[in-house]
DNA sequence: ACCGTTCTGTACGGTCGCCCACATAGGCAG
DNA sequence: CTGCCTATGTGGGCGACCGTACAGAACGGT
């Protein structure tokens, strides 16, 4: 990619940041394929490289012993992946698993370690993206604890079509349980209540965002929580 | 309180700082009493003071509309109230709330935001703090879905023993419900079980650790997981 | 000694997770 | 067309936990 056509990129983070660093960034860093289900960190394991999506969007999720990993954060084009590093620790805390293929600007850790002390400007975005990312870390736990499952997808879904920049997308139930910590059959039953009401369609696995409205209404709070952190700390 | 006294202090994170630092601290600080139910920030409000518990413990909830809070985090000597100040974000993102009445030092966070700029040594411990809370935010969260209240109370037993430096406090069960995000029964029922293994003893509110190893033994992996954590990054 | 409050034990019906099995249905390859 | 694979709908049996309710037990004040 040229340094041309990447300074029209998308991510929201380079966007925001002096144009100073983003010459930087964009000579520094390289475009790669994120290709769905590639693993960009894994959790307590040295975080190789950080990643600004352009397209695509990867989950962030939690492995417990003996579960399947729980779903905590969803970055797309408005964050990135490794942020944790600005916090000095080399180490992940958490997967970071791509869920919707796409593309990404990806950095080497230590460039990035070194760089960024140099430049309050572009700490300050980081700063604030991680504090974004607690709090999606808090919503989202508070969410899995305590809302039911159908606005729970309702959400999840919108958070996807956000970052997918697309009405439509690949999706199986059983990937979708894993996302949510809930059974097959338990989202085969909201994704067919929310079917039945319009707000989406699906069949082997493509899903289509019929009616994004309707949708908003059907998810929890959490959604609306979740961008208003966003905006408020970003915006 | 004196300084001389202060400086004897068993605060982890100010005695982790260094000696120029701490003495700023023990002089801009001044000491508070922790009073149990005490609110010491509110989510979304500003945040007015960072607290230093030096004994007592206070734990950082998640409200959410309808429901009980969860409890997503526990902070006593070992750590303290505010950190989220250093991402240059005024509100606080969640509630905290005091659990076990003590004493604290507190410093405005005006101050504490001003002075931090300065010290970059001071910065890395406060960033491998905030490192280690967000571990502590995920593990808590995947905890919370996945495991079983008895576990899960032996778990939370044991980090309230550990930031209260006492074998006995005062708890009751309808308290803990809260806590765990489960129903009152649900925690007598598990309180039981682990009374009758002689783990812990309890009457009317006043519960005693009487076999910590057993208990290590009955809680979940999390308590590690989190004790690992922070030794990794801060110890 | 008495009563009210607080704390705890226990029970019931319902929800929803688990694992499993099976039927249907669409897509694909031979 | 036929058979295979994947995705989906559905249901059963089991257990954890929910909301709720009620009863006993311990304490505190009068």
């Amino acid at each position: 990619m040229s340094i041309k056509k990447a300074l029209r990129v998308t991510n929201k983070l380079i966007a925001g940041v002096p144009s100073k660093d983003r010459i930087w960034l964009l000579a520094n860093c390289e475009p790669v394929d994120l290709v769905f289900g590639d693993i960009l960190s894994e959790a307590d394991r040295p975080i190789e490289h950080v990643y600004f999506p352009l397209v695509g969007f990867i989950s962030l999720v939690a492995p417990l012993n003996g579960h399947q990993p729980l779903e905590m954060g969803l970055v797309g084009n408005e964050g990135m992946v490794g942020v944790t590093l600005k916090l000095g620790i080399k180490t992940a805390p958490m997967r970071a698993v791509v869920q919707g293929s796409g593309t990404a600007l990806r950095l080497t850790g230590s460039k990035f370690t070194r760089y960024f002390g140099d430049t309050p400007a572009m700490c300050r975005i980081l700063d604030q993206y991680l504090y974004v990312l607690m709090a999606q870390l808090m919503q989202s736990a508070a969410c899995t604890r305590f809302h039911e499952i159908e606005p729970r997808l309702a959400r999840w879904l919108l958070m996807t079509h956000d970052r997918a920049h697309a009405d439509h997308f690949h999706l199986t139930h059983e990937f979708l349980a894993d996302m949510l910590g809930v059974r097959r059959s338990g989202v085969s039953i909201a994704a067919s209540a929310l079917q039945l009401r319009k707000l989406i369609g699906y069949t082997r696995g493509e899903i289509s965002i019929l009616n994004r409205k309707g949708l908003e209404e059907a998810s929890c709070e959490c959604y609306d929580a979740m961008l208003d952190d966003y905006s408020n700390v970003l915006g």
